[in-house]
DNA sequence: CTAAGTGCAAAATGTTTGCATACTT
DNA sequence: AAGTATGCAAACATTTTGCACTTAG
């Protein structure tokens, strides 16, 4: 895997800090900046987004993108959560903004049909399905029960 | 399907001219205005925003937004064409960026597997599988045959 | 000591909005 | 005539970048 980060800061420490202490979470590049404010260490957004790619890149973060105006969203998936990768897939709520970690063997079959079928390698880690989830489905006026 | 629109204007209708004569392909916003312009009839830019809006409403278009500085992509789905939309799948490539429109039954599995077991109503249109394609692949030695 | 990382503020990008005018029905 | 759509330009929000300074190795 590819390091880009030569050098060990405390800013690069708390943004991990920040982002590992809160796995299966969504944060936003703002919200990395509170924290590390509220922690008494306050870290200058272009470092934060600097550094955020260069987890991305890592491999140690994962980025989401909701929608076009609205900022975009990282999570720890860091080293070890690699091994479950091929069959761990990230459901996004549209809606309401949940994130869904699904573990299921039925998904990571995609994965080598794409692959067979289709000569394209899937990365699960970066992959987000987007979608309703089951609540806001309920609620929603336009979604029955299926469409 | 709700219609926002009420008038029929020139505008709307060589945006329409626009998206529906290149089925499959993604047209940027600018792209738009570049070819109302080319046509010799200029659109504003706030009015092909709009515009899309409302077709994307109407479920006349498709919105993707592939990545967050890039700018959103339209795609007319118009009509009938609404059909094929829960088997059209949009990969892309992380290295060169290729954009790939998969049309494919065990990819439209996923989604009612997706429903049923997990709840979660998919929105293939809104998602886009991350990965490497083919090509890609072929000039990447981290990735031989692998799976 | 050198290369990499930081932070500020300014720039860039894509999209939205206010408002007067023009157009559709 | 009444209400909607348009277009300009300014506003917006997020992300990126230039550059001088600091820090890690």
């Amino acid at each position: 895997m590819n390091t880009r980060t030569k050098y060990k800061t405390k800013q690069r420490d708390i943004l991990l800090e920040c982002l590992a202490g809160t796995p299966g979470v969504h944060t936003t590049a703002a919200d990395v900046c509170a924290y590390c404010r509220a922690k008494g260490m306050p870290v200058g957004q272009s470092t934060v987004y600097r550094q955020l790619e260069n987890l991305v890149a890592e491999g140690l973060v994962n980025k989401y993108i909701i929608d076009v105006n609205s900022p975009a969203c990282f999570e720890y998936v860091g080293a070890g959560a690699r091994e479950g990768a091929d069959s761990c897939f990230h459901c996004k709520c549209e809606r309401c903004g949940a994130l869904i970690h699904l573990h299921c063997d039925e998904l990571a079959a995609i994965r080598s049909h794409l692959f067979d079928a289709h000569g394209f390698r899937l990365d699960p880690m970066r992959t987000v399905l987007y979608g309703l989830c089951e609540d806001c489905r309920a609620s929603d006026p336009a979604d029955g029960a299926e469409g």
